[in-house]
DNA sequence: AATTAGCACTCGGATAGATCGAGTGCTAAC
DNA sequence: GTTAGCACTCGATCTATCCGAGTGCTAATT
């Protein structure tokens, strides 16, 4: 129910606001080559968008500013996605440029590209280590009392602990028993490795092995996992820079709100699928009601890993953040899976 | 040559400010049980410190503050170290109640606990990893032309690098591949790693290997150690708080510094071992003219493993932090060494 | 000779008006 | 339906003023 000129006012004043970052005034849009009306014409339309809730003032004579609701609006339905050009384009190819030797360098260029390139921060979640399953086990000794249980996982993930075993243990012993577990344990996933070292393991266990007790008590340990997520974040101060968040306390707030764990579950709690926008109050987390959140997913040969989230004032550049989150995330598809 | 008195203001001055962050007047001064003469006396004293340049004043009738070199003075002859008080020592201790599987952790934790005791911004520096020697190499192979080769150095750290061989490269070469790297290379450097393979390696390699020149290549390109150093930073965020940085354009700039690479630089810039502050201008690093650092070092079994440091403003209480930066770098290296 | 009381002076910070300009809503004319 | 005109609002900026915490200097006191 709203006209066609008032679709095309709010979409000209939210693309103004996002530019400015000042309330926008009747004038100010009259101004323009492509608006063929009156301030007085467009002051009565921006107090009907006003009256639907589409856009407030920040005191009673201001200029008006896009409410949630009317940046919602606007994200379903005046978005054009934005073309980046070829030089950018170019630049982003660039940052990938170099071979990658591990998995988490990758999403961490992948973090900074995105946070370079939109300004804001970006977040990027990789995939939860209990999914995976256990591919490889490997025990290297340092010394005489210690060593490093190595976990290689089907997505070739490297998890490595310290141990300490007991005294008693013998060189054919520490090889006998990562025989075992790896015969017994590939492909496990990797929350159920400690069941079943209980379970299956350790009856075969205490045929072959002296010591049982002790080196169950030590297996036990090294098998717990904890880290529940990788996190990479880039970008922390970009958002210092937005004209928002001058405010120191604001600053303080904002960051600490980026450290804590509870973004992580803030992102988890999108949509596993597709891109996903949440404005201002539309996230559930304190700390974050003037930012939008937008996320999307990456894979690695079709299989789901984790997810790139992109986070920034409400007051945000849409159409190009969300080109290029979706670009970035298919280029990082692209190199996992290659 | 200071009289007794000066010497005594100046402490007291300095251990006001460091509290107050405000310019130290006269009368709040004489105000103080400890002090048996008027301020008119102390007006005396001051102008004299800072004539001689200890103290300053940020306007023509304001209170003093110290300058560098007061600070200077201050820490190299007024310091008195501080006891901690046993409910701090023992929540330092608790932080370290759990076990730690991995030597990273180790350290992360003492980041956190260092800043979070200090409240200012706490850096580790992990040992250089050029430094190690390797312990053992391993290799798990993903599927048919990917895989994940495993490093495992002296000190139990473990590095790990994707590869993809070349198609034609059956399973036992692979296995006898890693077989000659274990035979050849255990307990040579990494930074050695690249030029051994080339030099002891080849030959021999040659004899035993089909594919001889791509499984070089691939070796040659996972042997090469980028990631200089290991860098663990904690309680960014404690310095916004602080009130001589509640300027935006000081907070950015200064995140920024910590971001960046160049604070570890200045970090190992500072003598390798004992306890040393840097004040001010003392360093060299633009950014941190208004800091001041803090350093000592941590081993492990007797073997300087790495650097511990504080970064704060100037107006930094020395005497908490040396105490707490010496406390933690020993448990530290005492939770390493057993 | 060292200390201190007294006093004039300085300067930053807070407070209160005055002014300006960009904006609005409303009414009446086009 | 559109627009010109006008009274009105409110934040931002500037200015003047005042206050208090501080100083340095001089003269009196110990």
């Amino acid at each position: 129910m709203l006209t066609d000129r008032q679709l095309f006012l709010l979409q000209l004043l939210v693309n103004d606001y996002v530019v400015s970052a000042e309330p926008v005034g009747s004038r100010s849009i009259a101004k323009r080559d492509d608006v063929h009306f009156s301030p007085a014409t467009i002051r009565n339309e921006l107090a009907d968008l006003e009256e639907m809730g589409f856009l407030e003032k920040t005191h009673l004579s201001s200029g008006r500013v896009p409410s949630e609701k009317g940046y919602r609006f606007y994200v379903d339905h005046l978005l054009s996605p934005v073309l980046l050009s070829e030089d950018e384009v170019g630049n982003i190819r660039h940052a990938y440029r170099k071979k990658f030797s591990e998995k988490e360098e990758l999403i961490r260029v992948t973090a900074q590209v995105l946070s370079e390139f939109t300004n804001y921060t970006a977040i990027m979640l990789g995939p939860e280590l209990m999914d995976m399953r256990l591919k490889h086990i490997q025990m290297v000794k340092l010394n005489q009392t210690q060593g490093v249980l190595i976990i290689v996982t089907d997505t070739g993930h490297v998890e490595n602990k310290m141990v300490t075993f007991p005294k008693s243990i013998r060189a054919e012993d520490i090889e006998k028993i990562i025989n075992i577990l790896n015969d017994k344990l590939e492909n496990v996933p990797l929350y159920q490795l400690q069941a079943r070292l209980n379970k299956e393991i350790s009856n075969v266990m205490r045929l072959h092995i002296r010591d049982y007790n002790r080196v169950m008590n030590m297996l036990q340990e090294s098998l717990t996992m904890d880290d529940p997520e990788q996190i990479f974040c880039s970008g922390k101060n970009n958002i210092l820079a937005q004209p928002e968040f001058q405010d120191v306390k604001k600053i303080i707030s904002l960051l600490n709100v980026l450290e804590g764990k509870e973004i992580v579950h803030e992102i988890m709690s999108m949509p596993a699928t597709g891109l996903h926008i949440r404005i201002g109050r539309e996230n559930k987390l304190n700390g974050i009601e003037d930012c939008s959140l937008i996320t999307t997913t990456y894979s690695m040969g079709g299989e789901h890993l984790g997810t790139v989230a992109v986070i920034g004032p409400k007051r945000m550049a849409y159409p190009r953040v969300v080109t290029l989150i979706d670009t970035v995330s298919k280029i990082l598809t692209e190199n996992l899976t290659k």
